[in-house]
RNA sequence: GGGCGUUUAGCUCAAUUGGUAGAGCGUCUCCCUUACAAGGAGAGGGUUUGGGGUUCGAGUCCCUAAACGCCCACCA
C-alpha cells in the first residue's frame, strides 16, 4: 500500500478513494482467504445467496454489514473465520427477467425451445453473475471469493440430486395429483408460502340451479361463477332442514344443462350464503376434498394459462376466453337466462403469486412433494434442545408454530431454469426411475419440471462445503457453520428448510445461531420497493458518504429487539461525520506521535488522565466483546461512538495537549496516545474496516513486519492492569469542575479574551486533588489563573458565586459535589436492603410461591444471597472508613 | 379467527434479571481556540398512549382499553 505522509492527509476524509485503495490492498494480499488447514477453531458464515441477476439493495447492505462485522471480529479474535459468498439462480425471478426480454422481441421461451432458452439464460446469468458480489465488495465484504458458489454450479447440482434421490428412496418425496397454487402467468405451480393473500372487494353471486325433471331450484352462492362448468355436485349441510328433501336429487347446471347431484357434507356452513355450495374439485382445494369423499370425478374448465378450456363442459362462446372475461360473460349469460338472482358485495382474500402478483388459480395437477412431517421432527427438537438459537428469541415461537403445523412442500415447478427433476420415464411403458443419472437417454426421458429454488438454497450450508463429499477438508473444518444472519421474511422459505435438511443429511444443525435483523424501510415506514420508487441505493450512499459511514449507520440502528429500521439519505450523515471525526482525531494523534519511541508505556509516569482513558478504553473493550457475542450491534456502535467522541476526543485529546507540553511526561503521553489509537482502531475495525486499516498502517512502529495488517491483528481483550477505577472517579471531578466553570463563564457572559482569575474556596483535603488537575482545568475551561482561598467563605454549601473585576469567586461545592464515601456507601446499602426486603416479601407470598416458575424462585433466592454478601462487604468498608 | 410487534423529547429511536429516563437529528445562545465548522462550548425540551394492579420503588412485571403495523389460517 502506498504510504502517505501525515502532512498529505486532508482535513476531510476521502472515503471514496481510500476505501478502494484499502479493499484492493486486502484482496491483493489474500487477506480474506480462510485456511482449511489452520489449527484455529473455525467460525463460518454462509451468505444468504442473493439473486444472481440482482442488484444490491439496503437489505443486502445491512445483512452483509452484520456478517462482515462478525467475520472480521472472529478473524481478529483467534478464529479461522470463513465467510462463504455465492449467488442463487432464483428460478422464477431469473426466468421472468429473461422471458421479459424475449417478449420485447415478440418471442416466447417456447419459440426458442428449452435448450436454446437455457443457453440464453445461462449467458444472461453469467454476464450478471458477480455483479452483485462486486457490489458487496464496495461494502467492504471480507468474504472468501476463492470459495464462491452458485446454486446451479456442479457441486450444488450434485448435492441436489443426491438429496432428491435419497429422500425419494426414503419415501419422503412423492409425486401425486393435488390441488396446488397455480400461477397462470408464471405457468407453474408455486408453494403455499409463495402465495400471498390480499383482501379484495368482490361479489357473491347467487345462482339458481333448477332441479331436474321437477319444478324448483337450489340457489348457490359463489365468488367464482366461471368455474360453474366444472361443478360436479351441489353440497348442503346434512343437518340443514331447508334442503333435507333435496339431498339425492339432481340439478341442472345453467347454460350447459349438465346434470349433477345434490349431496350432503359437513363442510358446508348452513349460515353462509345460501347454505348451498357448488362443488368444483378441479379448481378449489376444499371442493377437491369434498369431491374425494363423495367419489366425484373432477372436471377441468380452466387451463394452465388461466383461460377457459376448450372441451365439452365449457359453453362454446366462453372457450379459450381469459378467466375474468369468462366471468363477465358468464354473468351476462346467466342474467339473460334469469338464473342469476342476486349480486352481493363480498370482501374476500385472494391468493397472489409472490413473484408477479398474479391472482393464483387453485388447480388440480400432478406435482412432486416433500413429506415434511417426519423431516420436521428433528428441526423442531433443535429449538428445545437449544442446538439452534434464534436471536431475538421470539422468532423461535414463530418458527415452531410453522414447523409444528407444517404441510407438504410442493417442489416441482413448470419452469426451465433450475435443477431438472432427476426422474426418468420409459418412453414406451411410462415406468419411472428416480436416479442421479439417466440410465439410458435413448429409452428414458427426464421429467420436464425443475425444483423450487428454495430446494437448493435449503442445502446451502453444506452444499457450499462440498457435501456429499463429507471427507473433504473444507467440510471437515468449517461445517457446521456458526451463525446465520438474515431477515425474518425468509425464516420459512429458507432458514426452516436449511435446519430440516441439515439434520436429515448431516445429522447436525447447519448453524447454531440464527440472528434475525429487522427489515429496512423508508422514512415513513413503508417497505422499500422498486415499484414504489422509495428505494435508497446503497452504492449511491457509499459514493456519497462512504462505505464505513453506511456500515456504521446501519449497525447503530440495529436494536436488541430486532425492530425494523427506517432510513433516509440523511441518516448516513451520522456515520460520515463519525468517520470524519475518526480521521481528524487520528491526524492529530499521528502528527503528535511521529517521533514516538518503541518502548512500552511507563506505568510510573501515568497521569490521572492517562489512567482514566486507559480505564475507559478497557471498559469499552469489555462492553464491545460482551455485546458482539450477544449480537447487540446497535449498542456496540453507540459504545464506540461515545468512547471515541465523548471520551477520547472531547477530553483526553484536549488534555494530552497539556501533557505533550510537559517535557517530563511528553514521551509517555505519546506512548499512551499510540496505544489508545492502536486499540481503538482495532475495536472499530469490524464495523469500519477501511478507515481504520488506512490509519493503522500510518501509525509509527505499529507493525512487527512489513505485511502486517489490521484486518489480521489481534482484537483487544480486557486487561486487568489497565483498570483504574479510583483515578477514573477522581477524573470525573475534573470534568465536573470544567463543565461548571464553562457554565459560569457563559452565564456571566465572560468572553475568552478577558483574563480572569478564579478563586476557589476549598478545604485542605479537597485542595490537594485540585492542585493535581489544575493544568487541565486551566486549559479546558480557559481560565488564566486559579488561586485558592482556604476557608474564606462561610457556609459554603449555599454560597453564591461572586464576580467582580474579572474575578470569579467560586465555592467549591458549587463546582463539584464531593460526596463523602461513607454516605455514598450508605446509600448503596439502603438500596440493597430495600431490594432484599422486596425479594423476601416475594418468597413469603403464598400466591407467588404457588404460581411462579421454579427458575424464578431459584433466581430470587440467589439474588438474596448475593445481596447478603454485598451487604457484608459494604458494612466492612464503612467500618474501615470510619 | 389465532399469534406477534409497536406506542418514551418536535422527529427517528435507545434503556438485558424492576433501582436517579438517554442518544442522534432539529431548536436556541456563544465560538474560525494551533485534529476536525461534516467542528467546539453551553441551554431548553419527557405525568414514558389511556386506565387499574403488584412493589419501598414500574418505561420495565400483571390486568385492561385504544391506535398503528406484521405473520399465520381462511366459509363458497
Amino acid at each position: 500500500m502506498e504510504a502517505k505522509t501525515i502532512e498529505q492527509m486532508p482535513t476531510q476524509y476521502d472515503a471514496l478513494n481510500i476505501e478502494k485503495e484499502i479493499y484492493r490492498f486486502w484482496e491483493e494480499n489474500n487477506l480474506f482467504k480462510a485456511d482449511e488447514k489452520s489449527s484455529k477453531p473455525p467460525y463460518t458464515i454462509v451468505i444468504p445467496p442473493p439473486n444472481v441477476t440482482g442488484v444490491l439493495h439496503m437489505g443486502h447492505a445491512l445483512d452483509g454489514t452484520l456478517q462482515d462485522i462478525l467475520t472480521r471480529y472472529y478473524r481478529m479474535s483467534g478464529y479461522e473465520a470463513l465467510w462463504i459468498p455465492g449467488t442463487d439462480h432464483a428460478g422464477i425471478a431469473t426466468q421472468n427477467v429473461v422471458e421479459k426480454k424475449l417478449r420485447e422481441e415478440n418471442k416466447s421461451r417456447f419459440d426458442l425451445g428449452r435448450e436454446k432458452f437455457l443457453e440464453l439464460t445461462w449467458k444472461w446469468a453469467n454476464e450478471h453473475k458477480g455483479a452483485i458480489l462486486n457490489q458487496f465488495k464496495r461494502l467492504g465484504a471480507s468474504f472468501d471469493r476463492s470459495r464462491e458458489r452458485f446454486t446451479l454450479d456442479k457441486g450444488c447440482n450434485e448435492a441436489v440430486k443426491e438429496v432428491f434421490v435419497r429422500l425419494y428412496q426414503k419415501g419422503l418425496i412423492y409425486k401425486g395429483a393435488y390441488i396446488v397454487n397455480w400461477c397462470p402467468r408464471c405457468c407453474s405451480a408455486i408453494s403455499d408460502i409463495e402465495t400471498e393473500y390480499e383482501t379484495e372487494m368482490g361479489s357473491l353471486w347467487e345462482i339458481s340451479y333448477p332441479l331436474k325433471n321437477e319444478s324448483g331450484a337450489i340457489v348457490v352462492a359463489t365468488t367464482r361463477p366461471e368455474t360453474m362448468f366444472g361443478d360436479v355436485a351441489i353440497a348442503v349441510n346434512p343437518n340443514d332442514y331447508k334442503y333435507k328433501d333435496l339431498v339425492g336429487k339432481k340439478v341442472v347446471i345453467p347454460l350447459t344443462g349438465r346434470e349433477i347431484p345434490i349431496i350432503a357434507d359437513d363442510y358446508v356452513d348452513k349460515s353462509f350464503g345460501t347454505g348451498a355450495v357448488k362443488i368444483t374439485p378441479a379448481h378449489d382445494p376444499n371442493d377437491y376434498e369434498v369431491g374425494k369423499r363423495h367419489n366425484l370425478k373432477p372436471i377441468w374448465v380452466i387451463d394452465e394459462n388461466g383461460k377457459m378450456k376448450t372441451n365439452g363442459y365449457v359453453p362454446q362462446e366462453l372457450q379459450s376466453l381469459d378467466r375474468y372475461e369468462a366471468r363477465k360473460k358468464t354473468i351476462e349469460m346467466l342474467k339473460v337466462q334469469e338464473t342469476l338472482l342476486r349480486i352481493l358485495p363480498h370482501e374476500h382474500n385472494v391468493g397472489k403469486c409472490q413473484r408477479c402478483n398474479t391472482t393464483i388459480e387453485p388447480l388440480l395437477s400432478e406435482q412432486w412433494f416433500v413429506k415434511m412431517k417426519p423431516l420436521a421432527k428433528q428441526a423442531i427438537e433443535a429449538i428445545y434442545k437449544n442446538e439452534v438459537k434464534f436471536i431475538p428469541d421470539r422468532w423461535e415461537k414463530n418458527y415452531l408454530s410453522w414447523m409444528e403445523n407444517i404441510r407438504d412442500w410442493c417442489i416441482s415447478r413448470q419452469l426451465w431454469w433450475g435443477h431438472q427433476i432427476p426422474a426418468y420415464y420409459h418412453k414406451e411403458t411410462g415406468e419411472m426411475i428416480v436416479a442421479k443419472e439417466n440410465p439410458n437417454p435413448e429409452i428414458y426421458k427426464q421429467d420436464e419440471d425443475v425444483l423450487d429454488t428454495w430446494f437448493s438454497s435449503g442445502l446451502w450450508p453444506f452444499s457450499t462445503l462440498n457435501w456429499p463429499d463429507i471427507d473433504n477438508v473444507d467440510f471437515k473444518k468449517f461445517y457446521p457453520t456458526t451463525t446465520l444472519v438474515t431477515g425474518f421474511d425468509i425464516i420459512f422459505f429458507w432458514v426452516a428448510r436449511m435446519i430440516t435438511m441439515g439434520y436429515e443429511f448431516t445429522d447436525k444443525a447447519p448453524f447454531s445461531t440464527v440472528y434475525i435483523h429487522g427489515l429496512i424501510r423508508d422514512e415513513s415506514g413503508q417497505k422499500m420497493s422498486k415499484s414504489k420508487g422509495n428505494t435508497i441505493d446503497p452504492v449511491q450512499i457509499i459514493d456519497k458518504y462512504g462505505s464505513d459511514a453506511l456500515r456504521f449507520t446501519l449497525t447503530s440502528l440495529n436494536t436488541y429487539g430486532g425492530q425494523d429500521i427506517k432510513i433516509s439519505d440523511e441518516r448516513f450523515e451520522y456515520g460520515r461525520n463519525f468517520a470524519n471525526k475518526i480521521w481528524n482525531a487520528s491526524r492529530f494523534i499521528l502528527i503528535n506521535i511521529s517521533d514516538v519511541d518503541r518502548k512500552a508505556i511507563d506505568n510510573d509516569k501515568l497521569t490521572i488522565a492517562d489512567k482514566w482513558i486507559l480505564n475507559k478504553l478497557n471498559e469499552t473493550v469489555k462492553i464491545f466483546n460482551d455485546n458482539i457475542k450477544a449480537y447487540r450491534f446497535g449498542e456496540t456502535a453507540h459504545v464506540l461512538y461515545e468512547f471515541f467522541w465523548n471520551n477520547l476526543c472531547d477530553w483526553y485529546l484536549e488534555i494530552s495537549k497539556v501533557q505533550l507540553n510537559d517535557q517530563k511526561i511528553s514521551m509517555n503521553t505519546k506512548r499512551v496516545l499510540k496505544y489508545v489509537l492502536d486499540s481503538t482502531l482495532r475495536l472499530l475495525h469490524p464495523i469500519m474496516p477501511h478507515i481504520t486499516e488506512k490509519i493503522w498502517q500510518l501509525i509509527p512502529n505499529v507493525k512487527n513486519n512489513e505485511n502486517d495488517a489490521l484486518i489480521r491483528a489481534n482484537f483487544p481483550i480486557y486487561i486487568d492492569k489497565n483498570s483504574y477505577p479510583k483515578e477514573s472517579k477522581e477524573m470525573e471531578i475534573v470534568f465536573e469542575t470544567i463543565k461548571s466553570l464553562r457554565n459560569l463563564r457563559q452565564s456571566f457572559n465572560i468572553s475568552v479574551g478577558v483574563s480572569i482569575d478564579i478563586i476557589i474556596d476549598a478545604v485542605e483535603n479537597e485542595l490537594n486533588i485540585f492542585k493535581s488537575i489544575e493544568a487541565y482545568i486551566k486549559r479546558l475551561a480557559k481560565v488564566n489563573e486559579i488561586s485558592y482561598d482556604l476557608g474564606k467563605l462561610e457556609n459554603k454549601k449555599c454560597a453564591n458565586c461572586v464576580v467582580s473585576n474579572s474575578k470569579i469567586i467560586v465555592p467549591l461545592n458549587n463546582l463539584i459535589n464531593f460526596e463523602d464515601e461513607v454516605s455514598r456507601q450508605n446509600k448503596k446499602l439502603l438500596k440493597l436492603i430495600n431490594e432484599k426486603k422486596s425479594l423476601e416479601a416475594r418468597l413469603n407470598n403464598e400466591k407467588f410461591m404457588k404460581n411462579a416458575a421454579p427458575a424464578l424462585i431459584e433466581q430470587t433466592r440467589k439474588r438474596i444471597s448475593e445481596i447478603l454478601s454485598q451487604e457484608t462487604v459494604i458494612n466492612d468498608l464503612i467500618k474501615n472508613l470510619k
